[in-house]
DNA sequence: AAATGAATGTTATAATATAACATAATTAAT
DNA sequence: ATTAATTATGTTATATTATAACATTCATTT
């Protein structure tokens, strides 16, 4: 996302895939959701729901907080989009489909966030979660700091 | 916590430390602090500010939601509590200055929540930051599911 | 064409959190 | 000791995030 060379190209395969897999999962992928997970794409970063909703309110003046929580549920629950917890907002998903345990490293300085998957800490999030008896539903992992960008 | 055999020694071993903890820094552990923080510790679990906020009422009835929230901060600066991301609530540190990267097992049955600290984790995650030229600041890690007790 | 269910529209409000300014208490400086 | 400065708390108001509840529209099936 950070390094696409052309975002509109980027975001306009993330839609075509949106809609491939919801054909398959036999889900109405409806203008609304596409222009609500078209509009977090548009952002390159994190958004908050309300920010989102002014947008949508551009492209349709009646749109309200249901509206936008509404698509926001069925972006997440098909796995298009995150929520990051840790800001209250919500970030696209570079690999819907592939998904495995991920995290995010969130940049305070520059706002970015970069979804990163590792065999490693899903393996060692496993042996825990053994360790403890415990059975494992979902995993939030968020890493805020400074990003390599903003380093130098 | 979970395992205690007395809560009530418990939570004022955690009160005492927390004194002691404050008089070393410097700042100031007043009776506000000190009662949320107990408020706290009694709950067994994660708390809610808004719930924390009625229970204060009962001991003083002009309590407001920055008269919860302020405290809040203050524990959480000084590493007496957490803030559970996931859950928009608020829970005791069990190991107060003895801190590294911890996780949090939270059962959705029981709304138990355990803190744990792994060494393995920690690593995992120093490692991953590396890799990605990451300079990390706060990790966020909450794991959802069902804990040993519910699931037998 | 009617019935069903899913999606959206709409109104209202719940739940979470902070800003801004006033006052009180504590600590430091004179 | 008195004043000044700082920190904590009180208080009012409001910002931010999210959902409940019910009405309507739209798509799909019968």
């Amino acid at each position: 996302m950070r390094n696409c060379k052309d975002h509109k190209t980027c975001i306009n395969e993330a839609l075509i895939k949106a809609e491939t897999i919801c054909k398959q999962k036999g889900v109405k992928f409806t203008k609304l959701r596409k222009q609500v997970l078209k509009l977090i794409w548009k952002s390159h970063s994190y958004v908050k729901a309300y920010d989102l909703l002014e947008e949508l309110k551009k492209i349709d003046s009646s749109a309200k907080p249901p509206t936008v929580y509404r698509s926001l549920d069925f972006l997440i629950d098909n796995g298009f989009i995150h929520k990051v917890q840790s800001l209250n907002a919500f970030v696209a998903c570079t690999h819907p489909q592939e998904h495995k345990e991920c995290y995010f490293l969130i940049c305070k300085n520059c706002k970015s966030i970069e979804e990163c998957c590792s065999e490693k800490i899903s393996k060692v999030m496993n042996s825990e979660a053994t360790r403890n008896n415990f059975n494992t539903n979902q995993v939030t992992l968020e890493i805020s700091g400074i990003c390599q960008e903003c380093i130098n």
